[in-house]
DNA sequence: AAGCCTTACGTAAACGTTTACGTTTACCTT
DNA sequence: AAGGTAAACGTAAACGTTTACGTAAGGCTT
């Protein structure tokens, strides 16, 4: 059916050796010819076979996105999603493909598809991996990119977004209102993102001279659900916050339920902020002051990081730290 | 480094064609022969090279999801990342992968990954697809099955999600409230689910006596933001509706704020309902009464379909209709 | 016991590339 | 003009499978 190295060969009575060097751009065959070759090469429509080539160069041009399905971002929002499109749009112009596959949090085999030699490089996402599946991926012998993780006792190539400094950022703006009960919600510590918002919240409240007042609720999931039980054990407690600094955008909008419930107004009773920036909190009411995360550079990074480890395999690892945006709306009582 | 067939071979003083065929199941090998090719298989941890196995099966054990980033549904919910989810869970247990990638509205372009023979069959998602692709995927020789939309002129393996049912029962349901005056907001009618749902619609307001109430606004897209801007034409207008169906949960979210806007309460001033069921309806307030859409039945069934296809190319195709659910909560007057 | 069929294996080709190596030709050097 | 070098091309091996075909041996029929 497709045409091959060969029906071009016979086509022009020379070999498949000069046909492979015209099409790949390699010396050893001379200009006009090289010309002839490309012009009957795309007369016939010709594709190299990938199975063909990887076997010998055993390069795949593909990489694997591995992802958590269980994790609470990709139920609540779309989170890694905007992040695998842009993945996807910087690897295409590569000629790179991506291939994808979920595990779940027990699940420790290896991966099949770097078994069987399907993708030259990994992406993992997600801030609560096994961290003994992610020991055992960096063993494969394939470069491997993570992404809202890092592996606690050795160095990786790691891209972060700095969930920190964005947490610094939302508390002090809140504090800038002049909140000193502002109290943190958020998921279960062992996610990374969740242990660095919560580092980054209470540094601003020790930096606001507000340490004594550092309050936390760390739930088992990050939804609107579970946000809004936090919310509601604080506002229900002897001294209620005045102001909550949520650790995703789904909690904030479950707090603003737990608010409403008890007859607060936002930000007026309780100040708001959250992190994400997901869709809804633009069109919120009030409109969800949050901090935005750059997905797209992320996915971008992502994939420029694999493929240079792809094409150069003895770099050093990096680690990145993506910085965030806050988004000022309403909710924190601005404006 | 990793083990192959003739590594077996040797140390079991065979060839490697024997070894082939006892790991393949394949008849013309001793029962206790065929026990010790397995062991030593175990034991050198021998995995198959895919890029010689397809090499010469042309067949690659992987299927190509391809989407259209820029649909609607993507960036204002994760519509299809459950369902691209359930496909995987489907497939993994067939040893097959999925491979990814993404489309724009005006490239033509066949896709690389099929020219490349790198896919076994194809899935296309999206209700916007250009129709040209499609036509023109449908043509490539791989198996094709489509999601949320269908050629227009011939026969194709089809999975649907049932629009105007959903849309039907909706608005009938709005109608059983009592309301005449139901208007119906919407995005592009170039994308089928958006027809369709328009469609059952109309059929609901004629059934129900209402066919000169019929009033509907398609906006070119269907975020909150062009769900306010509907609605809120529709609430300025002199007799504004007293009841919105809208083609989506978005839409529907941003037709709340348009009426909060005007100070109308919801149900009492204004009953919702909305399409998709994503994860805020259920939180939103007042919770919003929507058409509950089976994400992950779709996704199954379309991996189902493709391996059907994939293993037998000539059945004949076969179009799906997956029905929906209402899911009545507040949004529309009940309670 | 001769013939035949089945089973169990081996041999080797084939899939479509890439690439190390060999050969020829042309051109440059002196 | 002889020798050398580089460029242009061909030959063939290699990647790791699957599979058509060949062969040997064993068991069955008569």
């Amino acid at each position: 059916m497709a045409a091959t190295l060969l029906d071009i060969a016979k086509k022009l009575n020379i070999s498949i050796a000069t046909v492979s060097r015209a099409l790949n751009d390699r010396p050893g065959v001379g200009s006009d010819l090289r010309q002839r070759v490309i012009e009957t090469a795309n007369e016939l429509g010709f594709v190299p076979n990938m199975a063909a080539r990887s076997l010998v160069t055993s390069r795949t041009q593909t990489i694997g996105f591995v992802i958590h399905p269980f994790d609470q971002p990709f139920s609540s929002d779309p989170f890694y999603f905007p992040i695998l499109m842009a993945m996807e749009a910087e690897l295409v112009n590569q000629d790179y493909h991506i291939m994808l596959t979920s595990v779940n949090n027990d699940s420790l085999t290896n991966l099949r598809m770097v078994e069987q030699s399907r993708v030259d490089g990994l992406i993992l996402a997600g801030p609560n991996l096994n961290p003994q599946f992610v020991a055992a991926t960096l063993n494969q012998g394939i470069p491997v990119v993570l992404i809202d993780n890092k592996p606690g006792y050795r160095k990786a190539n790691v891209i972060l977004t700095d969930d920190a400094g964005g947490a610094y950022e939302a508390t002090t703006h809140l504090a800038g209102h002049g909140h000193t009960r502002i109290a943190h919600i958020g998921g279960p510590l062992e996610w990374v993102s969740n242990r660095h918002r919560y580092n980054g919240y209470r540094a601003a409240m020790r930096d606001n001279g507000l340490a004594e007042n550092v309050r936390a609720i760390h739930k088992d999931s990050t939804t609107i659900a579970t946000g809004e039980q936090a919310a509601a054990e604080l506002l229900d407690s002897p001294e209620p916050p005045t102001a909550i600094f949520a650790a995703n955008d789904s909690m904030a909008l479950g707090a603003a339920r737990a608010a409403a419930a008890r007859g607060l107004s936002i930000p007026g009773d309780l100040a708001l902020v959250g992190f994400d920036n997901i869709s809804v909190a633009e069109h919120f009411s009030p409109p969800l002051t949050t901090v935005r995360i750059f997905k797209e550079q992320i996915g971008r990074m992502a994939a420029h990081r694999i493929l240079e480890l792809v094409n150069e395999p003895d770099i050093p690892p990096v680690e990145s730290s993506v910085s965030t945006e806050l988004v000022t709306r309403q909710s924190c009582g601005c404006n």
